[in-house]
DNA sequence: TCACTTTGTGCAGCGCCGAAACAAATCCGG
DNA sequence: CCGGATTTGTTTCGGCGCTGCACAAAGTGA
């Protein structure tokens, strides 16, 4: 016997686009949905009807509060406030974080935070796992999928967690397998995939937050140590042919710089990351505080030698727009936004950065590459919430049958 | 009263893919054509037949030359012998070259290529136009598009070429403008677009030569002057948000090395350009002769001081190893393909170049990147008609009707 | 209150494809 | 030389997913 499907005979090949406009914020009424999809009102509708039997949005037929405009007024298209959601976890240098993840990004539900470092994989993404059947337990609410986010770059498609690490894992971590398994031990039955933190970071920024709208997304971020990019084209991920695209940390930008473990000298990598800040402006790393934090204190004006602080700021923007002005060549973004310590460079000196980049990269056009900073809170682990949610958005009606 | 439209209830959203196989020759019968299209062999057929009545294909029934397998013989797809063609030509830093393109990037008819070199865009442009006009009337084919590479970026959406500009053009010419007038003003109705000859001839390599089946592909090459770069993802050109991807010419490659127009020091285009090898190797330019055949010809062994040939070589190979890492960890391709001057240094010390590269990407994995030379004589020009192709081969039908 | 504008819905129809049955062409084994 | 076995091409039927159209519904503005 087939399966009670919903039947309708329309608005299937347009149900997967559909929802994702409706995900991302493009579709608040359906007469946009309309306009957006390309589609006839007849099948918006049907796609709206659909949506709504999967349980996945609302449809308020009341009015969308007195718009102004003259004509019946459109019905509103919400996220089901009480649909399925995913599970999502974000593994990271100083422990892990577990959140349920709504349609739309939005963060359902949290566990709390684990700042317990574990050398071993297994273990810590059990845990959180763990963590995460426990959220669902509680909260009652239907898993469609889970996304797993590592401080690493993850090797397509055998899921294996590559060198250099930013945890304390042995190289080559099969994390894909790890997660699977974990997910199947806590009784979760939904695929769980994995992905590189910035990757998803980006991804996240693209979808709800300051890269909305942009179609060559490049993410450039600073986390403990070591620079990750990322690059989001037509809103889909690109992680080259195994997964390891814009490992930009060893790009030169200071021919005379550091040395690198990589061999080299002046990488991106070890001249604008935190610790270079501090070095720079000659201040002692705190062993027993994250450098990070301490990077920030400093461009916090947490410093007495404002001066010395203020020259690092202007190396270290320098190198960083060095940098990113040979990625800016290569890959002709049409936005660039930053994360990290990144993020603070860019908030203390955004006209400095974005006219050394305008400088180095070509025919000077480049200079209205815009350079926004990160907007969304956790997006790493929002990001891998995407990673969970992309099967839906494909095929919704698939998904939410075969659960 | 509608266009006598071929009538088929079957057939037409897979007949561009249809259409691409057999154009990339990896649809030699019917049955191939069914599996990779992943359709019925009741679609494959209907199709087959389809392409076959809008003249751009032949049904060959009879076997296909004793193929040694059990069953009934598939029936061979060729090329119509006689099927329309599109016009493409390639300007460059000597002349401009023209050519009747087939299916298949073959060429099916060349005028004389010339050899005169004009500042004026607009003369050079319609000189080469009115060549292929002649062509055209000549063999009386069809003509269904028109292709212009030029050696230089080509801004999106404008069309217009931009500086480094590799001939004596005026910066910001309207190569697209100008090129569409030159057809009307010709006589062929056809849509004419333009493109970079270095993206172009990736385009070519990856439909019709060393670059076949590649995801990720990646093609550097270097003409008299400059080097270029381009990406082909998943089958089509990445070209940036505004077409200036891959303009990589400014990745630095030697902290010490010569000075560039950009202002900085030891780019990758002075630093592995036919003149930085003869200058390397104590070899004192001839004006009269381009500086790339005097390089070719010192590679060729025609020099008596091979040592220092061989140690120029060594260095150049060095820096291009450098920048090719660079673009490795950025963009991770499965292909690169090398063109121009870099192929020859490709083959003069290809383990030198592939260790270099592989060491200085990471994770050692980027060691295994086939680096390949080009395998098409006139890639660009073959690309260009593949920009011309393209409209044909999303949508034959409509295309083929419209004229 | 009556146009006018815009949006939602039901119905007919059609393009495009899959499933299945049938026909054709070749190889293989006797 | 002759029947299976095997693979391929063709025909027919039916369904899915969409468009186009007509009509109803719900607001604005004179």
């Amino acid at each position: 016997m087939t399966p009670t499907r919903i039947k309708l005979d329309r608005g299937r090949g347009a149900l997967g686009p559909a929802l994702e406009l409706v995900h991302t914020g493009r579709a608040p009424t359906r007469a946009v949905l309309t306009t957006e999809l390309g589609v006839t009102r007849a099948t918006a509708g049907a796609v709206a009807t659909e949506l709504q039997a999967l349980g996945l949005i609302t449809v308020d037929p009341r009015p969308h509060a007195a718009s102004g405009a003259q004509g019946r007024p459109s019905h509103r298209l919400d996220i089901a406030p009480d649909g399925p959601v995913v599970l999502a976890v974000q593994v990271h240098a100083d422990g892990y974080r577990v959140a349920l993840v709504g349609l739309g990004g939005r963060i359902v539900a949290t566990a709390p935070a684990c700042m317990t470092v574990d050398a071993d994989p297994a273990r810590i993404i059990g845990d959180a796992v763990t963590a995460g059947a426990e959220l669902l337990h509680a909260t009652g609410r239907r898993c469609l999928g889970a996304g797993l986010a590592v401080p690493s770059a993850v090797a397509e498609p055998e899921g294996t967690a590559l060198n250099p690490l930013h945890v304390a894992w042995p190289a080559g971590a099969r994390v894909h397998d790890i997660f699977r398994d974990c997910l199947t031990e806590a009784g979760i039955g939904v695929p769980g995939r994995c992905g590189n933190d910035v990757n998803l970071a980006a991804l996240a920024e693209h979808r709800h937050g300051a890269g909305q709208g942009a179609q060559h997304l490049l993410c450039v971020a600073t986390g403990h140590r070591g620079v990750g990019g990322a690059l989001v084209l037509d809103g889909r991920l690109h992680t080259g042919s195994a997964g390891l695209a814009l490992e930009v940390g060893h790009l030169i930008v200071d021919p005379a710089g550091r040395a690198c473990h990589c061999g080299a000298r002046g990488c991106l990598d070890v001249e604008t990351d935190p610790l270079a800040l501090l070095e720079t402006a000659g201040v002692t790393p705190d062993p027993a505080r994250s450098p990070l934090d301490q990077a920030r204190a400093l461009l916090a004006g947490d410093h007495p030698e404002a001066a010395a602080v203020a020259d690092a700021v202007a190396q270290l923007v320098d190198r960083l727009g060095q940098g990113l002005a040979a990625m800016v060549n290569v890959l002709n973004p049409d936005r660039i936004i930053l994360g990290g310590l990144h993020q603070s460079l860019l908030a203390a000196a955004p006209d400095r950065l974005r006219s050394v980049v305008a400088d180095r990269s070509l025919w000077g056009r480049s200079g209205s590459v815009p350079i926004l900073p990160c907007s969304l809170g956790h997006n790493s682990l929002v990001g891998a919430a995407e990673l969970a949610w992309q099967p839906v958005l494909d095929d919704p009606a698939t998904v939410l049958a075969g659960g």
